[in-house]
DNA sequence: ACTTTCATTTAGACAGAATCTAAAACTAGA
DNA sequence: TCTAGTTTTAGATTCTGTCTAAATGAAAGT
């Protein structure tokens, strides 16, 4: 599963009648540059550095259409919506001290074995939030 | 561990030097009968139907203190924050097309393995979540 | 039962997040 | 370049959640 791309969404963009524009190309590159998982205020700050005229209301529209086209995934932890451009198959860690969200790759988690749930669900797919202390909190509370 | 219960509250508020009052009361009870996860609103709705004059500020006040005590968990899917009173070690299912949250018994899920994360974090948990389409909008599509 | 103390409730003000609106600006195709 | 239709913008609006000060009410002692 492809990560966050300029391309794939320009593509995205024009397979939709919809049209490319600078200010959703930031908010995408934004997002593929960041390497935590940011509030749509961060983005709309970031962006504005660029184009200090972008509106709250262009960086939600854009990044509610990502999210509904799958190219971004929100994320709650400590009271904030959080976006996540990694689209790839991936859990999260949390750290109970400084609320950092961190991606856990697919790899570093046994598979799930999900016996029959009630009522007979379809299950289509899980995603796991592992908490904790981080590797940082973690030496701070030592010393 | 137990799930809500009046008992433990009215315990859990006496130890604290806190009182208990009818409002405390309804919104505990109400917690204990939802089948679902309510919202903070949907709360605020329900205790108002017994004492209608019930403000914002209580509800909210009354939720927070039961999250800071342990007596009920917050799970946010769907765009909105919920409330679960089930604080017994559990995962959840939720349904992309209805949107509805349903528990999951630890029991039916594999425990994880866990294997060293990067930057080796301390864990002291995980949660999963389970996405799918529930029993009820199978059968709809279906038919 | 009465009183006192202090937590709690209330309505409404407030703050922040997210959505909506109508007019102006712009993209992309002809 | 021109045009049609999407997008952007600023600001208004809505919604969630918190805070305040005054009024209320619970619980313990008398």
């Amino acid at each position: 599963m492809a990560k966050l791309h300029t391309k794939t969404v320009q593509a995205m963009v024009v397979s939709h009648g919809l049209k490319m524009t600078p200010q959703r190309r930031a908010i995408v590159e934004f997002l593929q540059s960041a390497i935590a998982h940011p509030t749509a205020d961060e983005v709309l700050n970031a962006v504005n550095r660029k184009f200090p005229m972008t509106s709250r209301a262009t960086v939600y529209n854009t990044l509610n259409w990502l999210k509904g086209e799958g190219m971004v995934r929100e994320v709650y932890e400590g009271g904030f919506v959080r976006y996540d451009p990694n689209t790839s198959d991936h859990h999260h860690f949390v750290c109970r001290h400084c609320g950092k969200v961190e991606d856990i790759e697919c790899s570093s988690i046994s598979a799930l074995k999900i016996c029959t749930l009630p009522g007979n669900p379809q299950i289509e797919g899980y995603e796991v939030t592992v908490r904790g202390l981080c590797a940082n909190c973690r030496k701070k509370k030592k010393s």
